[in-house]
RNA sequence: GGAGACGUGGCCGAGAGGUCGAAGGCACUCCCCUGCUAAGGGAGCAUACGGGCUAAAACUCGUAUCGAGGGUUCGAAUCCCUCCGUCUCCGCCA
């Protein structure tokens, strides 16, 4: 949530970091908004230092025994303007929350204007991508060909776009998240926590996804009496929704408190399942499990003061680049444009890794900025030397998504006869075999 | 699932319709004292928003906030309702 001061004082800031975007945003409604507010405010509060000086008062007179009779006609005499001063505002008030509730976070500085991702600059490559002498298959045919992956009967048990892993592959889906949780918690200084998977509203409008992003995620209703008919007063209780990701549990962690600054940076890692309603992508990546309702990811979190947050951003992005050099997979880091940017993003590199039957580099991680975006909406602050609260920073990164991550080796690795060869990092998960056959 | 208790500042903890943004303690900041350490004395110390002053602060005035939201009242931390959460006992379970 961008600072309300800024739009009051400074939207010109506002305006150009939106354009940055390549986003034009009316701000009409809500200097009408504001302009009401103001004066109502100020109307309001006058009636209600009145009211709270009279009645202080005739607490006074009461407590002595004297009679107050004309000083509750004076406060009756203000009552009808109070209540309905008091009623405007706070019809006002929730507008203008509302309205800078859906306003994106602001470009960093040296984020490139654009609106997609033809404008994004690739910051640099790592790897060769193999040179093969056999057609090269796609992970579904791999996977399916070595009897390890069953798209068919996760349609039958759920639907499109799940996946189901036997034997071999599903171990090696493990390994990946056991080498990934390995290596940020003994090499990086990340605290691994185990985390719920189901989050209230008020977490995910702390990260950002709602109120503007609902229809992408599951929404769990909760039966609050099972007696009451539809419709019915108290037939439900507040909803929970299923992560979309780590980041709103782990990052939520420090929502409402305000943290000693010797606690900070605060590092975390988190392996959870995420579950996407993926609303807006029908008819992209139908096939294999590029975009799945449900898949895993390792999760990097940082809660940092502000002007550590730059640094810890190219520390994180770095971390998850690790995973991708140990795994030997060949992978280029692109400096997202602001308008390829999330919702709550100031600041966003994504990794792309190789994938041989795409002939293209496909997003595999995502390492974002927030700056103070996210911990206002969250109110997560410290104190700073001056003793005063202050919002901290928050940065997140998949370090990395797990099952793209095992698309990446079965397209990398495969073999001619359609084994997959283990890259040597992840064989000690593994019993030590070196290859995956039917 | 049944029964009960509770939710107050960074933390602990009083307050049970009026002068309460809230006693007291701890922590923290500044000052004094003390040979070091420990102890002692004094002062300060919630957040948000709005107004005034300001280059900006400091400062000052006001409003709101005692888990959240409604209600009763001239006036609510205190009474009523709903929700959220915590704890205890019983049941059930992994």
């Amino acid at each position: 949530m961008l600072d309300i001061q800024l739009l009051r004082n400074q939207l010109d800031t506002v305006t150009e970091g939106l354009a940055k975007r390549g986003k034009t945003w009316d701000f009409a409604p809500f200097l009408a908004l504001e302009g009401e507010r103001k004066s109502l405010q100020a109307r309001t509060q006058e009636l209600q230092a009145r009211r709270n000086a009279l009645s202080k008062e005739i607490g006074q007179r009461k407590g002595k025994g004297g009679d107050a009779t004309d000083l509750m006609a004076e406060v009756a005499a203000l009552k009808a303007e109070l209540e309905a001063s008091e009623a405007r505002l706070a019809q006002l008030l929730p507008q203008l929350d509302d309205f800078v509730a859906v306003i994106p976070n602001l470009p960093a500085d040296d984020v490139p204007a654009g609106h997609d991702e033809r404008d994004n600059v690739e910051v640099h490559r790592w790897g060769t991508p193999r040179e093969f002498d056999f057609p090269v298959k796609d992970h579904v045919d791999l996977g399916e060909g070595l009897g390890q992956c069953d798209f068919a009967a996760a349609a039958k048990i759920s639907g499109a776009r799940f996946s189901l892993l036997k034997g071999p592959l599903a171990r090696l889906h493990r390994a990946l998240a056991q080498f990934m949780l390995d290596v940020h918690t003994l090499e990086h200084g990340y605290t691994e926590l185990y985390v719920p998977y189901l989050v209230n509203a008020a977490s995910l409008f702390g990260t950002g996804q709602l109120p503007k992003f609902e229809a992408d995620l599951f929404r769990v209703p909760r039966q609050k009496n099972p007696e009451a008919g539809e419709g019915e007063e108290g037939g439900e209780g507040e909803p929970l929704y299923l992560i979309p990701t780590a980041e709103v549990p782990v990052t939520n962690i420090v929502r409402g408190e305000i943290l000693a600054r010797e606690t900070l940076p605060l590092r975390f890692v988190s392996h959870t399942p995420c579950f996407r309603s993926e609303a807006g992508s029908y008819g992209r990546d139908t096939r294999g499990l590029i975009r799945q309702h449900q898949f895993d990811k390792v999760e990097l979190v940082q809660v940092v003061l502000p002007e550590q947050s730059a640094e810890a951003h190219e520390a994180l992005t770095r971390q998850a680049e690790t995973i991708l050099e140990r795994l030997g997979l060949p992978y280029r880091r692109v400096l997202l444009c602001a308008g390829d940017m999330g919702f709550s993003a100031a600041k966003t590199y994504d990794l792309e890794v190789w994938l041989p039957a795409q002939n293209t580099f496909r997003e595999i991680s995502s390492c974002s900025n927030f700056g103070a975006f996210q911990s206002r909406r969250m109110q997560a602050r410290f104190r700073n030397e001056k003793n005063k609260p202050e919002l901290v920073h928050t940065l997140n990164g998949s370090g990395l998504a797990v099952g793209r991550t095992l698309v990446a080796i079965l397209e990398n690795y495969q073999n001619a006869d359609g084994s997959i060869t283990v890259p040597p990092v992840l064989r000690p998960y593994l019993g030590g075999s070196e290859r995956i056959t039917a």
